[in-house]
DNA sequence: CCGTCTACTGGACTCGCGGTACAGTCAGCC
DNA sequence: GGCTGACTGTACCGCGAGTCCAGTAGACGG
């Protein structure tokens, strides 16, 4: 029929996730129900459980995906941002204001973070999870703490300032943001924290402007 | 047995919902069985439906009580704050400090938010749990508004900021800080963007220091 | 051409949980 | 003494997760 490139289970896997991944956006992992992945999905109930042996290991390949995806992301876009301007600091703000714009121009208003549907779910399949939620979440702070750092050769801020707190405060927002969006269905939250932590980085290393 | 003061059915009433937010906080409310909460209760699920219609309605009084006492302990941080201090700034700064001592000092690591818990969930109950969540945000939103219009009066910013995005920060940080720290299983995470979004204040309304 | 492996289909069945129905009970109040 | 509020007890339904297992179509290798 389609493609038939390298194993032919691997693209009805990746279907399930693409398909599971949009439910539990829209109606999150407990008000997604396995009938009706695979009612979408065009298979039976035996044939997703071929691939997955039960719902935590659905979510699991869903965080995987999510993160790696997660990531391409955010290296594209960063990049971009210091492509435009060699500056740490102002490629750094550059791609503070792509990332808002991506989360502004997105078409279904509020699309939420997997990672949060999951952090607020219940404990039993969270043990896995909660590691990779936690690697995801680490490898930020990493990144934006190595950012500001290379920052702060060039512009030292004029008081100190904890690095892995301002790291986090991207995720803290992002997440935050999601969260608030979803509860006053308003997708403009999050780009709106997103700028106003651009101003704070600004401020911080550069003072007034 | 116990106090019989006004009707005998609102202190059960109370104890299935003071029992449902322990359960939902650390399980999420997926994960919390009717059956689990009539048991710790001490009822029979006929005496759970008599109180609420389903599980839709026991949300929506959770949220009314949790609501409830949100205002409450915010009320007081930020009066005892301008008590301490009657600058609106330096009160203001105060009560921030307050509030992010009150999540480092949390018992039980990371409570996590039921208004968070609630709106990673499915739709249909969402309705009219959305609305409740909507509004508790939006007075949030509004409170804070005012206070940084009474601040601007005496501390004209050197820049135009969004009251209500900076305002919206604050709760942006508590969801999201609840969030990163339920996936780091890190109960400091918040209180430390509480922080940092008080010295961002600081910087927005006196400068540097 | 045969056998094996992968990727499923089909169907039957269990269990937990949300939710319904409804009859009965018991204590307090007018 | 009857009504109401706050339940208990039991039986039952449907849905969704998960299990078991038998069968099969197609690719692939010898």
């Amino acid at each position: 029929m389609l493609e038939k490139s390298r194993r032919k289970g691997d693209d009805t896997r990746e279907r399930i996730l693409a398909v599971a991944e949009a439910a539990v956006l829209a109606k999150g992992f407990a008000g997604t129900s396995i009938d009706e992945i695979i009612a979408e999905v065009g298979i039976t109930k035996s044939g997703f459980f071929y691939h997955f042996k039960d719902k935590s290991e659905l979510a699991k390949g869903m965080m995987l995906r999510y993160l790696a995806q997660d990531r391409v992301v955010l290296d594209q876009l960063f990049q971009r941002g210091d492509d435009l301007n060699n500056d740490p600091l102002h490629g750094f703000l550059v791609g503070l204001k792509l990332f808002a714009e991506m989360f502004a121009d997105l078409p279904g208003a509020h699309p939420g973070c997997l990672a949060a549907s999951f952090a607020y779910q219940d404990q039993p399949f969270n043990r896995d999870i909660r590691a990779l939620n936690s690697d995801g979440i680490l490898a930020w702070r990493t990144r934006f703490r190595e950012r500001f750092e290379m920052i702060a050769e060039i512009y030292p801020p004029k008081q100190k300032v904890d690095f892995d707190a301002l790291a986090d405060m991207a995720a803290t927002l992002v997440e935050g943001g999601l969260v608030l969006g979803r509860m006053l269905n308003d997708s403009s939250v999050l780009p709106k924290q997103i700028l106003l932590y651009r101003d704070f980085v600004q401020m911080i290393f550069s003072g007034g402007k």
